[in-house]
DNA sequence: TACACTTACTTTGCATTTCAAAGTACTTTA
DNA sequence: TAAAGTACTTTGAAATGCAAAGTAAGTGTA
């Protein structure tokens, strides 16, 4: 048994990118305000964290204007989502190493 | 629905700290090259991540000699248990909201 | 008994990442 | 039309992560 954290991936390491891609598994889509709401994170915060889940492109960023405010939304790519549900079941082995 | 990460413990946030964590919840103890072998980490990496979870006080380190060769040991306390189990029941809920 | 080598860590300092405060651009309200 | 609000984005200091280099004690080799 060697190196049993190789495959949870680096980029869910931090709990607010764990969080976004967990509500984009569950949600079509979700705004930059609900991912704060949800999140209780600050502004900077949603914003660095989502441009590093894009650039990874785990997940894709679509604005647009709603009621005439500016509105972005993210989605959750397929590969995002397939990495992410690699990364869940890397983290189960690892609290559970005997299932 | 609010702030759905709060219980998700920042010490965690680290993969090496989480493999760190796990390992020392079903083994006893756990030595420096016990750490680095399953982990798959320098040793520069393995002595910060554990000197962090020390000062949170989640594991205790005790230094000795096994054959005349220096020998550190790191082992759960019981507060690092608890928050470990907590951090994990987060995770659970963060990954399954309906259960 | 010197000398190089190994083992088991620890220290260091550069690089990357994280963070929230401040900034921007536009809209609404008074 | 001025002030306030909304929805982000940018910025730069602070915290964190990393592996290379350092240390200290033991081992082999001659």
């Amino acid at each position: 048994m060697k190196n049993i954290i190789q495959h949870i991936n680096k980029a869910f390491d931090h709990r607010v990118r764990l969080g976004i891609m967990s509500i984009l598994m569950v949600n079509e889509y979700a705004d930059f305000n609900m991912l704060k709401e949800l999140l209780g994170a600050t502004d900077g915060n949603i914003a660095s964290h989502t441009k590093a889940l894009e650039k990874e492109e785990y997940i894709k960023v679509e604005k647009s204007f709603i009621n005439r405010k500016p509105n972005t939304r993210y989605i959750a790519t397929a590969e995002g989502r397939e990495a992410f549900s690699k990364h869940i079941e890397a983290l189960e082995k690892l609290i559970n190493p005997n299932d």
